[in-house]
DNA sequence: TATGAATGAGGATTCATTCAT
DNA sequence: GATGAATGAATCCTCATTCAT
């Protein structure tokens, strides 16, 4: 295979190109286009990089995505994971806490539309389900189940299942992020998030308290 | 007696394809791999036709996809619609019919895979998104309203914004669908949908409940 | 992903690629270009299709590859083994037929341009290795250690171990197509194969004769 | 002592490279991938330098693969050369010389992978096989052309034509180095060169020896 | 109406080559 | 001299779409 033809560099070269940038920015493209819709080609060039030099940081789509995955929501559940196992107070405060934490940690941002992605995607890469229950959803399950725990230990909750009423708890919280993040774009009727997680704590101090 | 020359023809022609068929398999793929992953090809085998054969009835995937969408999801929830209006006894039973019944219907089957695609595509299908929240979220978010007003009218249930009761009530009948359509196969902690809406509804029961 | 612009079709359709066609294209790419320099849009250039129809007969390039070995040596070594089993002669006259028998139908064709890549590219593509081993070297071998089997039980050879006697029939046959493929056209002495052949023989009669 | 500001560098560098090192890392690699299969990182790797270093001492792949080639080929033929015309003794036992001799300077060494590559590489590097028969084979020919003439000459061989004898003395030489450097690791048959040689003798003792 | 062979744009990934430091 | 991050052309393969039969 003869050498292929001399090319002439028009380009500029970058300094030193952050991962962080590239999950930026291939975060708003997955978002955007979805997993398999998502062009690396695009996702290098919001990053102001070349196609080339995303295989320098990121083995491939995939460990992109992980990493995507990793930085925006992994780390904030282990966050709040801390901030939950440190609370002093009573457990409704806690729950409140955890609520409107997750809410501006991630919620509010732009990797609350990673879920979709994963519900609609997981079918065809097993392996990022696997990798998106294993890292975030088991581990966000098991602060709320902890919370539940808690309080029914205090005497503060009722007696119930704390695996199913974490399910119960956490249900609304991915709704409102796959509600904002896609639909609410197109809806007549609108939801304020706020309110919508005021009503969501309202109810489950009913729901759960001690009678 | 001879026997005659052979020419078998190589296929069998159908006598007519119909279009439910094609998008029965259609949803079934559209469930299994999302959107951008079902390929026409595998649609086409699964309802016994040709790939050619689909372009007689869908111009494109994208009609195809609307198609599947429009047939899958309208009808169930008038019905439910209509049971709602006519019942008559107490709410809380109301509301454990309306649930379970739904349940039957949409959650169970096939036809519950659609909202994840929905929250997945509506980016890339804006016309399709605005169709879906007229035609399945407006309305079935009515069904569920028109519950909350009527135990609160009744004095069953304690006086609370029915817009946003209803998407409490919601969100975890959303939220079960898409977790046994797609991370439920690759889940470590299992969870059962009917022990899932009991501990719904008991929530529900102690959220709502006057006290 | 929305749904990729629309194109217009410019081109012309073929009735019907046969596989010989292609295959015969490919053995020329290969031979010219070797294994990883051919670039199967070239293939389906010369054999006047187009790179997806290429798809449509060869899973990938490594099948292409094989098929192209199939049809080129392992049928004419398979005809060839035909030929000796049913031979009745001097089996120094058996063995000048298969010489000049393969010469016909590999040594002086492009086909005998395969061994020289299979060298070159063993270490990278192993499957392809063990591939032509198991469908051209050993039955090849197996063709030439009956022959000298043959001989030495007849009486006509001396006894000699018929596996190492195969190898040094066998060194010039391969040698001289990959001469004639590839350094031929630079080289200063020419050598013309049909005495090049006559010597190889001459010389085995009296390596081989019993004394 | 205040402990010093430590700004260690994150590489540290080498003196001198020295080119042969980098012929002989890109050797080996060409030997066992092949040429488009050798990634330069790999050859700046085994040699201890960099990718960019290799750009200061080659212009690029193919003259890397052009100095690999003439470092590692035309200096063992010459010392070979020397032995044989100062060899004072019988001609067999001369063959036998030249033929281990050669053995152990070139055919069991990793230089003997060359002449793969040569023959795979000439159709893309006309001006490497050029240089090749005139610096290898047709020196390598003449050796052994010498061989025969003298045999010839002290009444040792009978009459045989010196050229095509030749490339009957030289093809299982070639041959056996194909066969070790690619297909041995793949066959299911062992081939052991030095019982190989011996046959290669034994049968040329028969060949050439005047009746 | 039904078919399925043919098409070619598109995208993930590789790697020879460049050049600021 | 030495480095290695950055580049982007090149290539395999997929699959939505077309159309002669």
């Amino acid at each position: 295979m003869p050498t292929p033809a001399k090319t002439e560099p028009r380009w500029t070269r970058r300094k030193h190109a952050r991962p962080e940038e590239i999950t930026a920015a291939a975060l708003e493209s997955f978002v955007e286009r979805g997993y398999a819709g998502t062009r690396l080609e695009d996702v290098a060039a919001r990053a102001g990089i070349s196609k080339g030099t995303l295989y320098l940081y990121f083995e491939n789509k995939e460990e992109l995505f992980k990493a995507v995955v990793r930085e925006g929501l992994v780390s904030p559940i282990a966050e709040i994971r801390g901030i939950v196992d440190q609370f002093d107070g009573s457990t409704f405060d806690l729950l409140r806490m955890m609520l409107f934490g997750w809410w501006e940690r991630v919620g509010a941002t732009r990797v609350s539309g990673i879920p979709k992605l994963i519900f609609a995607e997981a079918g065809n890469f097993p392996e990022l389900a696997r990798f998106y229950v294993a890292e975030v959803v088991d581990p966000g399950h098991d602060v709320i189940a902890a919370i539940v725990k808690r309080g029914i230990a205090r005497g503060e909750f009722r007696d119930i299942d704390p695996h199913y009423a974490a399910q119960m708890i956490a249900a609304p919280m991915v709704f409102i992020t796959m509600w904002c993040r896609s639909l609410a774009h197109h809806a007549t009727r609108t939801i304020d998030p706020v309110q919508y997680l005021e009503t969501h704590l309202d109810m489950l101090r009913h729901a759960l308290a001690r009678t």
